[in-house]
DNA sequence: TTATGCTATGATAACGTTACCATGGTAACG
DNA sequence: CGTTACCATGGTAACGTTATCATAGCATAA
C-alpha cells in the first residue's frame, strides 16, 4: 500500500509537506504542490483516514442515528443532513435503531469507538442513557425530531402539539365530535405531544368526554390494529387522527376492511406526508407536514457550526414550522 | 480520554493483556480477565477503533453502496446485510449514490480512505471504473442486484430476464398484443435485462412488430413521463410493464391522469413489490418480486466467508429466484 | 531426568499520519 | 543595517492499539 512516505520520496519532499498539500494547510510553493500532486496521482495514493483520525483527533464524520430507515420522513431528513455535511467535507454514517433503546445504545458504543465527530440522534425513547453516555465521552450530540426531558442538549424539531391541535381543529370545524387519536410509543415525545395537541383541541371544544386515545408504535401494523379496536368500540369515531404516516396508512387499511369510505363515511387526517400516490384520487390525505429535508439541513448546519466554532453557548431548541395541507380525506361529519 | 494504558495500570497488567481481554484472543487467566474487566468498566474505557484499525489492518466494517436509499427494495436489502453482518461483529456503512457514477466514485474514495474491509456495491452504471479502482487497492468488492460486463467479480442478483419474460407471458396469455415496456437507465443491467426478457417473450409470440420500449430512469417521474408518451402514441398499448416499483407507480399515475381504469381498461404489471397498501383494493399489482431481504443476507454471507477464509476461489455469480405474484392489475385485454 | 507442549504474561516496535517546534530565506520597514 | 514579518520546508515525536517475539511456570510424556 502506498503511504505518504512513498509519495514524499517520489516528490523529493518531506512527508509533512505532502500532508500540507493534502490538507491545504500551511505554506506550499506552487512548484512543490504541483510535484506532490503528480506523485500522488502517479502512485495512486489514498490517504489513510484511520491514521489521520488517530493523530488529528478529527474524523470528518457525522453519524445520523434514526429510528426507522424505511420511513421516507427519515430518509428525507438524511438527504438534508448529507447535503449540508458533504458540502463541509463531512461524511455521514447512517444508523437504524428500529425504535429500540438497546440498538441505540449499541450504536452509540460503536460510534464512540469509531470516533465520529458528532452524532445526530433521533432518540428511541425518553431516557437519557445514550445521551449521557456520549456526553460523558465528550462526543457532541444533538437531538432531532424528538425531545428528551431534563437534558441540556441542542434540539431540532417541529411543534407537534401545535400540529396535532390544528389537525383536530379542522375535524371539529367539520362537525366531528367523536375523534380518535392513534399515536406511537408512550414515552416518545412526538407521540406524547401529538396527543397533548389533540387533547388541547378537544378540551377547548368541550369534547373531553369524547376523547379516545391509543398509544402503540409508529408502524402500519400498530395503526391497523388500534384502528380496528377503535372501530369495534361501543361508540366508534367519525374521524381518526394518525400520529405519523405509517400509522395513518394502517388506519386506512382498517377502514377499508370495514368498508368505510373516506371521507364520505369517516374522516382521516395524519402527520407526515408520503411521497407515493397512495390512492385513486391523489393527493388525498389531509396532513400536518414536517419539513423533513429542511430539518436535516438545519440540524446539520447547527451542528457543524458548533463543531467549528467550538463556542459552547447555551443549548438551542430550534422549532421548525409545520404545514397543514387540507385535502380530501377530511370531510364533514356524516349525519 | 481513557486509553488501554490507563486500564492496564488500573488492573496492574500490561496493555497487551487488556487487548487480549477485549479481543478474546490468546490465553488469559480467569482472575486477570476479571480484574481487567473491572478496570474497564470502572474507567468507562472505550477502545479506539482508529488505532485498532491502523495497527491490525481490519476495521470490522462493511459498506453497502446503493443507488436509491428511498426505495424499500434497497432498504430491505440493507436490513438483510445488517442482520448478517452484525452477527459476525461487523458494522455496516450505508451510502447512497442516487444512480450517479460520480457519487459512486466519490464514495469509493472515501471508503478506501476509511479502510473498510469490503464493499457491497449496487453499481450505478455498467462501467467498471469504481470496481477497478477498488480492486487495484485490494479492497474486496461484490456486486449486488446488477451485473457489470467483463469484470471478474462476485455477484448476487436475480434473473431479470426470466422475471420480465414471465410477466410478459402473463400479459400475452391474457390476450394482450400491444404491450409497452418502461425501463430504467440504459446501460444498467437490470434495465437492459428486463427489456431482453420482454423482447424474448414478445418475439416468441410473434409480436416483434408490436414492441414498444422506453428507457428512462428508475423513478416515479420517469415512469410517469414515459407512460404519458406511450399513451399519446398512435397505437397506444393495452398493457404496461414497469421495470421497477417506482416506475410502475409512475405509470399508474399516468393511467389515472388519462382516466384509464386498471385492469378494466388497461393492464399493468411490474418489478418489485411495495410494502404500502397503494390502492383501494390492496394487494393490487401483479409483480415479479425479488427477495430483497434474502439478497442482502446472501451477499453478506458470501462476502464474510470470502473475508474470513481468504480463499480466492473463482468468482461466484449467485442468482436468486424471482417470485411472480399475480394479482388484480393484470386482466384480459379489452376488446 | 530431559524433552515437549500448553498456559499466562510481557517488552518492543510498528501501523500512517499530523501537531509542534525549528530553521532558513527573502522582502519590507524604520 | 538590524529588526520584523512572512514564506517554505523539515525533524521529531506522538496518537492508541496490536503483531511479533520472548519468557517462564507447570504438567505430562518419553
Amino acid at each position: 500500500m502506498t503511504t505518504i512516505n512513498d509519495v514524499a520520496k517520489q516528490a523529493g519532499v518531506a512527508p509533512i509537506t505532502v500532508s500540507r498539500v493534502i490538507n491545504n494547510s500551511g505554506y506550499i510553493s506552487k512548484e512543490t504542490r504541483c510535484r506532490v500532486e503528480q506523485a500522488i496521482s502517479a502512485l495512486g495514493y489514498v490517504p489513510n483516514a484511520l491514521a489521520r483520525g488517530l493523530r488529528s483527533k478529527r474524523t470528518n464524520t457525522l453519524a445520523l442515528v434514526m429510528t426507522d430507515i424505511t420511513n421516507p420522513f427519515f430518509t428525507n431528513i438524511a438527504r438534508g443532513v448529507e447535503d449540508v455535511a458533504s458540502e463541509s467535507g463531512f461524511s455521514v454514517i447512517y444508523c437504524n435503531t428500529d425504535e429500540s433503546e438497546t440498538e441505540e445504545f449499541k450504536y452509540a458504543q460503536i460510534l464512540a469507538q469509531k470516533k465520529v465527530d458528532g452524532i445526530i440522534l433521533v432518540p428511541a425513547c425518553c431516557q437519557s442513557k445514550t445521551v449521557e453516555f456520549l456526553q460523558s465521552l465528550d462526543i457532541p450530540v444533538v437531538l432531532l425530531d424528538r425531545r428528551i426531558p431534563d437534558v441540556q442538549i441542542d434540539t431540532v424539531r417541529c411543534d407537534s402539539i401545535a400540529g396535532a391541535y390544528e389537525l383536530v381543529r379542522i375535524l371539529i370545524g367539520l362537525g366531528h365530535r367523536r375523534i380518535t387519536m392513534i399515536s406511537g410509543q408512550r414515552g416518545v415525545s412526538t407521540a406524547e405531544d401529538r396527543v397533548i395537541g389533540y387533547h388541547r383541541a378537544m378540551t377547548e371544544a368541550g369534547l373531553e368526554e369524547n376523547e379516545q386515545v391509543y398509544f402503540g408504535s409508529f408502524t402500519q401494523d400498530s395503526g391497523y390494529e388500534l384502528a380496528q379496536k377503535a372501530l369495534a368500540s361501543p361508540n366508534p369515531p367519525t374521524a381518526f387522527v394518525g400520529a405519523n404516516n405509517f400509522i395513518t396508512i394502517g388506519i386506512m387499511k382498517a377502514l377499508r376492511n370495514s368498508k368505510l369510505r373516506v371521507p364520505e363515511d369517516i374522516s382521516l387526517v395524519g402527520f407526515d406526508d408520503l411521497p407515493l400516490p397512495l390512492f385513486i384520487d391523489e393527493p388525498f390525505l389531509t396532513v400536518a407536514v414536517q419539513p423533513a429535508y429542511e430539518m436535516g439541513k438545519k440540524v446539520a448546519e447547527l451542528f457543524l457550526n458548533r463543531l467549528v466554532s467550538k463556542v459552547s453557548e447555551d443549548c438551542q431548541e430550534v422549532i421548525l414550522p409545520i404545514e397543514i395541507i387540507q385535502r380530501k380525506s377530511s370531510g364533514p361529519v356524516k349525519i
